[in-house]
DNA sequence: TTATTAAAGGATAATTTTTTTCCTTTAGAT
DNA sequence: ATCTAAAGGAAAAAAATTATCCTTTAATAA
């Protein structure tokens, strides 16, 4: 995977701590920010969480990554692609992505709202097969 | 409202500050820790930020409370209630609540997944009525 | 009603999390 | 190779949350 080409993409200066950040996150999946810092930190003995925040709030402002919001844990992060919505292992914390097909909830919900609608945040929590 | 009733219910001792709270809570719908605390202050002029923070704690311990998670702010709280989802007006910040059918989702995702799922967390983002 | 006690409140300190500052280094363009 | 704006690192500052310690109070039972 060329991680400079899609840093540059997004108009992202591309420095070995952004392209460690993207890698990261493209093997990972979903990262918060003390996985990466750690992540990072043996790779860039140095590297400051500075780095880290900064990095990821710019790449976030850039809609080149986008944070999730989990139930009872910190925030993750994950490359920005194809609507879908998360599955969380409350037992593991495992998350993974799944493609859900949200348009009888996206018009039902428009319909009885009044609201134009543009996004969806769904996270839904069980046991993973590893767990169960 | 018997705001009393209901703590007593949660075995959450009763007192000004927390009947304050519920009612605050059940009179807004939703709001965040800062929202909360400016109001309690109007009543209790000497409350202590640390009791807003810890009676959420207790609350949501308890089960009598749950925090919503928002996309770009901060959490906000509400009283537990039937299973819901939430929308939110990405211009004014308005936030309210809506019944919608998640059952076909739910099996939808359990099915491809192997998850055994027990809750959803919904939040659809957009623009409301007043604000279009 | 009063006395007792465990829990809650308030003030403050301590932690934790996130952002900012300032200076040095470096990526990208010339 | 040079220049410059932006990024990195270290540290401080700010913001958010939790813990501590003492006082007050709600709930219980005498």
């Amino acid at each position: 995977m060329n991680y400079s080409g899609l840093l540059k993409e997004y108009d992202l200066k591309v420095t070995p701590q952004r392209v460690a950040i993207v890698e990261e996150l493209y093997t990972n999946g979903h990262m918060n920010i003390d996985d990466l810092y750690k992540k990072l930190l043996s790779k860039f003995p140095s590297v400051s969480l500075a780095t880290i925040y900064k990095n990821i709030n710019a790449m976030v402002e850039k809609v080149f990554l986008s944070e999730v919001k989990i139930p009872n844990a910190k925030s993750v992060y994950e490359l920005v692609k194809a609507e879908h919505a998360h599955l969380v292992c409350s037992s593991c914390g495992h998350i993974e992505d799944i493609v859900l097909d949200v348009s009888t909830i996206f018009s039902e919900a428009s319909q009885n709202s009044g609201f134009k609608l543009d996004s969806t945040d769904i996270v839904l929590s069980g046991t993973c097969p590893k767990c169960q």
